[in-house]
DNA sequence: GAAAATGTTAAGTTAATGTTAAATAATTGT
DNA sequence: ACAATTATTTAACATTAACTTAACATTTTC
């Protein structure tokens, strides 16, 4: 799956730029023009990286930042300031924000590739989760229980993945149902649960727990 | 077949003369200017060797080589730096970078072709693979189950070896497609399925299973 | 204790793979 | 170069496993 990358600045000309140059690199992009936007489209758009111009209209890009960090499921996501003047960086650069790293402008496309490229190969993330007894290995699509290798059909999987991917962390159905089976695809209400069934089948039913009305989170 | 080699080096002339003197032995060569031009030709050409030039516009060598290592199907590749001045050794000798060895330059043509020699050499080691009642012999293109010889046509061997390569690993059926049949062919959906069946007629109906939706593994 | 949400099971649907034979393509021997 | 042989791909249909749904049970919340 391409690396996702949500653009935001309100000069429409950078990005066009930007968004030409990172298209063209196989990324997936997505822009917005001001930080309200911003908001909608992440969550929607579920990006790998956000770029984040701070002088914007309606809300700038520091606050915006510290709301998509405020919500638990932009956990992971890489946000990076672009910014116009480096004497902001006192203000960008304050761990309040959340933001991962910063970018001066004016940006040349190839700077920005490099430093896109270093960005995320920072946050690979492991590929290897163990939990007590359980060892999720996504690369080889396996996992061990004692030792003992489970079998998981690809829905199954990525349902375990999700929820793995951040132990203890309560997942709301409506974002598991957008990250397991995507925006498109509509499916009833009950295909969630039967989901948790078989992972409660398979590795004990203790492992994960319901937070009803809201959704469901491994025991730690 | 010929061991193939990619040369990943910015200056144009070091590219000729080194590809001169390695195509003179009987390689077979593929070059690439920059690490990105690096990475997408190590997926097409898959080369059992990379000669990879630290120093680079784009991506740089160290960049690169992490990449290439993060890719699954480039976990056998032998990976060497070119490296300027000694001084970068610290660095590139680090873990870290997953490379196998480093050459100074300027390099010599002979110091060059002998140190590839001892590269290729050392690596020698995965031609022969047992497994239970089942010897695959790579460079005779041999098979042999219980003493008795199992003929293979082409295809099917490769698609055989690429799965013994990493017993119970799963191999993805797009990564199958593409070592297997390269990237240039395109192939119906049954091609491999169909492959898949003559090995198990030949090895045995329990040696693969399937993991719908993914791909294919050898079973432990 | 009624409404809402989730659990559970089995059956229904869909999508992916299996299988066979026939059609092409590549290779070999003469 | 040619036919003969062998390898590979395609196409059609069968089968299977994954996934979804539906119906009803159970639990939680207010």
């Amino acid at each position: 799956m391409a690396v996702k990358i949500l653009l935001v600045d309100d000069d429409k000309d950078i990005l066009e730029i930007l968004s030409y140059n990172l298209k063209n690199e196989g990324y997936q992009i997505e822009t917005a023009r001001d930080g309200v936007i911003a908001l909608e489209k992440a969550i929607i758009f579920n990006p790998d990286l956000i770029l984040l111009d701070v002088m914007m209209p309606n809300m700038d890009g520091i606050e915006c930042c510290m709301k998509l960090r405020s919500m638990p499921e932009m956990k992971d996501v890489i946000i990076t300031f672009l910014t116009a003047r480096s004497e902001d960086y006192s203000q960008i650069a304050g761990l309040e924000s959340g933001a991962d790293d910063y970018i001066a402008k004016p940006v040349k496309p190839k700077v920005l590739i490099t430093k896109v490229q270093s960005l995320l190969r920072r946050n690979k993330r492991n590929t290897i989760i163990e939990f007590s007894d359980i060892i999720i290995d996504k690369e080889k699509h396996r996992v061990l229980k004692n030792g003992v290798e489970i079998k998981f059909a690809k829905k199954e999987f990525d349902l375990l993945c999700l929820l793995f991917s951040d132990r203890g962390r309560l997942f709301k159905r409506e974002e598991i149902m957008r990250k397991v089976w995507g925006t498109e695809s509509f499916v009833g209400d009950r295909t969630i649960d039967v989901h948790i069934r078989k992972l409660r089948q398979k590795l004990g039913e203790n492992l994960i727990s319901t937070i009803k009305g809201v959704g469901y989170q491994i025991n730690e």
